[in-house]
DNA sequence: TCTTTTTTAGCACACATGTTTCAGCAATGT
DNA sequence: ACATTGCTGAAACATGTGTGCTAAAAAAGA
């Protein structure tokens, strides 16, 4: 028996090169050398984890995903768990501590964010990513789905909005927020981010 | 003298095919051998006319952006030069024109928000694009800015918002009904982009 | 008809990519 | 010690890419 190399921890190291690679040059720039010469590995080592370079993406794809979701969900049981909040700005807090983590905040979260738009992009015409795009996005509608019912079901929302139609709004809101600040840094700093969500949130209250 | 061909005509015939064929298949497969044969032109040709590839994309990116935003503007001038409106239904009516121009409403303007997508994002690793990407923010800032001012001085909104705020907060809702709508056509139909626009715009009337 | 100039077409080169193949290494169990 | 087997590294191949260079074609004026 040679050295044993847990394969799973393996290929999240190779991931994490091909997000670094994606992150600095770009969707385009991540060819299986350039993911190689990035994770320190022989070409030869990286297909030995990965058949296809189609397997690699997807992989990579799922585990920004779920790094990105589990996150977030993390924070939402917090809430869901907590006492329901009294005062609107408590509310606005919890719920905002949750959509925050699916904002790029940080420069790890913006890594996170580029690399997510890359292959949401990418999988509009890339078949082997279709599935995955997928699945992201049941995931954040069901994120943003729960943190609409928590406001919603707290009894402090002016008038009676549908819940599937705010949550739609809300999901836009999100998507249009990290689109700039990963796409125009400079023009959408992490706290103009934060605030333009939080305003929104308030807007639902009285 | 030669068959005289108008150049810039060309130039946007060329255009065309860069966006047919990033509409289909993506930009990594806007090669100039794939643009060329999708204008039914030689590579030789393309390349009269462009001397680099870098030329040909930044001049279909700007080519892209203007169509957008050219008719956008001209709604926006309607609006701007007829009477103020005195009902509430009748201004959300009047700004929506507008905003729906920078939605992916039909095919035409589906694929014209691809082409705009895939290049913004391009732009953010690619110098070359940098500088269109650029006018391009500001372009769609103008736009969304003059139909904030419309709306807040009519004198038929709610509190006193900010206008430089809730232009950002309508931009984000913009481009991420246009991401989705863009990505996800089978959830996010053009019905329901439009009734997602028009809802926000009613949040800020009493 | 001949000339001129635009436009088209094609070849060739250097380079990057995914994939296949195979030889060598290195560590572990016997 | 030694054989087994996961792992690494490298070379080779076919394909696609941008770009430079050159020659043919085509059309309008002389």
């Amino acid at each position: 028996m040679p050295k044993i190399v847990d394969a799973n921890d393996r290929r999240e190291l190779v991931a994490d090169a091909v997000f670094q690679v994606i992150a600095e040059r770009g969707l385009t720039q991540a060819s299986l050398r350039n993911v190689a010469q990035q994770a320190d590995l022989a070409l030869g080592s990286v297909r030995h984890y990965f058949d296809n370079q189609a397997e690699l993406m997807e992989f990579a794809f799922r585990v920004n995903s779920e790094r990105i979701h589990l996150r977030a969900l993390d924070k939402l049981e917090e809430l869901e768990q907590s006492a329901l909040p009294a005062t609107a700005a408590e509310l606005v807090d919890k719920c905002a501590a949750v959509l925050e983590e699916l904002l790029p905040l940080d420069d790890q979260s913006r890594g996170e964010a580029v690399v997510h738009m890359e292959f949401m992009l990418a999988a509009r015409t890339d078949q082997g990513l279709h599935g995955a795009a997928q699945d992201d996005y049941r995931a954040t509608g069901a994120v943003v789905g729960r943190v609409v019912l928590q406001l919603l079901d707290s009894g402090l929302v002016a008038g009676s909005p549908e819940p599937v139609d705010e949550a739609e709004r809300l999901i836009a809101v999100l998507d249009g927020l990290s689109l700039r600040m990963v796409l125009q840094p400079a023009w959408s700093a992490p706290e103009q981010g934060r605030n333009t969500l939080r305003r929104h949130l308030e807007t639902f209250l009285a």
